[in-house]
DNA sequence: CAACAACCTGACCTAAAAGTCAGATAGCCT
DNA sequence: AGGCTATCTGACTTTTAGGTCAGGTTGTTG
C-alpha cells in the first residue's frame, strides 16, 4: 500500500489550497504550506517537484468540477430548469471547494499564466456551448433576448463571489461564515434576478413571431 | 511648482496599478515598475518610502470612486431608477479604472490586509446604507422581497467582473478590448436581470398589504 | 532477517528582489 | 552668482524564500 504517499500528497494539496487561496501564489511561502500541512519543507518538494507544480495540480482540482457544473447545458431542458440548475451547480462549488475556486479566480484575474492551452480550450468550449444553447432558446422563442455572453457572465460572476470575496460578505454581513440557510438565500436571489430577467416580455415579439431573414 | 514631484509619482502610481493589477502585489516587483514608468529604481523609493507604501497608495486611489458609485443610494429616487445608475456607475468603474478595480478586487479577495480600518469602515458604512434602503423600499412595498445583502453582492460581482475577469471576457468572447457597445450591452443585461428580478410580482401581496408585527 | 525501496529531515546553497547610500546633478530662490 | 534643496543614479547590502543534498529512518518484500 502507498497509502503514505496518496496521504501525504493530500495533505500536502489541501494545505497548499488553503495557503494559495489566501495569500495568491506568489505571496505563499512553501515552508508555511509544508508547517500547515504539518510536514517538513523538503517533503512538499519530495512529493511535488516544485512550488509551481504543487500551484498546477491544486488549480487542476478545480478544472472538472467547473466543467461538471456545466452538465445542465449538456441535456434538453427547459431554459429556467437548466438555468436553476446551473446556478445552484455554481453556488455548490463556491461553497464546497471555497479554496480551489479563489486559486482558479486568481488565476484568471492574471491572465490564466498557469492554465494549459488544453484546459483552456475545454472550458472555453463549455462556455461557447452554454452560450449557444442560450441563444438557441432566444432563436426558438424560449426566453428573451438577453446577451448570452453577458448573461453567463453575470451567472459565474454573482456565483462565484460568494467563494472569491467570502471577506466581504462576512464583514457586510456581521456573521463569519455563512450556514445552509445564507447559500440557499443566495442562490435564490440569484435565480430570481436570471428567471426573472429571461421571462419574455409580453410587450416584445418573440423570435418565432417575426420574419427570419437570412 | 514642484510638478516634477507629481509628475513622476503620476507616472509611477500609473506604472505600479498596471503592475499590481497584472502580477498581483507579491509578484510584482519594484524595479518592473520602475522600469514601466521610466524611471530608476531608486526614485520609486525616494517618492513612496516602501512597495508596501506605493501599493497602498493605488489602493487609496479606488476608494473614493467606489464610495462616489453609491451616489444615487444617497438621494431619493425610485428603486428602479436608484438601481440603474448604481449599476452603471460601476460598470464605469470597471471600464475607466480597470487596473485600479483589480488591485482592488485582489485585496479584498486576500482579507483586505492593506486597508486600514478606517477604509474598511466607510465601505463599510456605504454598504449597510445601501442595503438598509433596499430594505426600506421593501418595506413600503415599493419592490419585491429580494434579500438585500445577495442583490448588492450579485450587482458587485457582476459588475466588477468587467475588470477583474477580462482575460476571461476576452477570451469568451474572442474581442481583445470590449468597446463602447459591449459594456452599454453588459449594462442593460444587468440592470435588466435587476429591474425584472426587484419587480414585484402581482400574486405576492406587498408589504404594506399585510398587518405589521411588532 | 537481509536488502531494497520509499520516505523523512536538518543543514545548506543560491537567486532574486527589497531596500540603501554616497555622491552627482539639476532646479530654484535671494 | 551662490547656495540651498530637490531630484537622480549606479553600485551596494540584506533578506527572504525556492530549491538541494547527504545521510538517516521506516516500511516492505523475498
Amino acid at each position: 500500500m502507498t497509502s503514505i504517499r496518496e496521504r501525504n500528497r493530500e495533505l500536502i494539496l489541501r494545505a497548499a489550497s488553503e495557503e494559495f487561496a489566501d495569500k495568491g501564489f506568489a505571496a505563499s511561502k512553501t515552508s508555511d504550506i509544508a508547517a500547515k500541512a504539518g510536514v517538513p519543507k523538503p517533503n512538499v518538494y519530495y512529493y511535488f517537484k516544485s512550488k509551481e507544480n504543487l500551484y498546477r495540480e491544486v488549480l487542476e482540482s478545480i478544472i472538472e468540477p467547473l466543467l461538471e457544473a456545466s452538465a445542465p447545458f449538456n441535456q434538453p431542458g427547459k431554459p429556467a430548469d437548466v438555468l436553476r440548475a446551473y446556478i445552484r451547480s455554481k453556488i455548490r462549488i463556491s461553497r464546497e471547494l471555497p479554496s480551489a475556486s479563489k486559486v482558479f479566480a486568481s488565476e484568471i484575474m492574471h491572465g490564466a499564466p498557469h492554465l494549459s492551452a488544453d484546459q483552456t480550450a475545454q472550458l472555453n468550449a463549455q462556455a461557447k456551448h452554454n452560450i449557444s444553447c442560450i441563444q438557441g432558446w432566444i432563436d426558438q422563442g424560449l426566453m428573451a433576448k438577453v446577451d448570452p455572453h453577458h448573461l453567463l457572465f453575470s451567472i459565474w460572476a454573482a456565483t462565484q463571489t460568494y467563494a472569491d470575496f467570502d471577506w466581504q460578505i462576512s464583514t457586510v454581513t456581521g456573521k463569519a461564515n455563512l450556514d445552509e440557510a445564507d447559500y440557499e438565500a443566495a442562490a435564490q436571489t440569484i435565480i430570481r434576478l436570471v428567471i426573472k430577467g429571461c421571462e419574455i416580455d409580453e410587450t416584445q415579439p418573440s423570435a418565432s413571431e417575426q420574419v427570419t431573414n437570412t
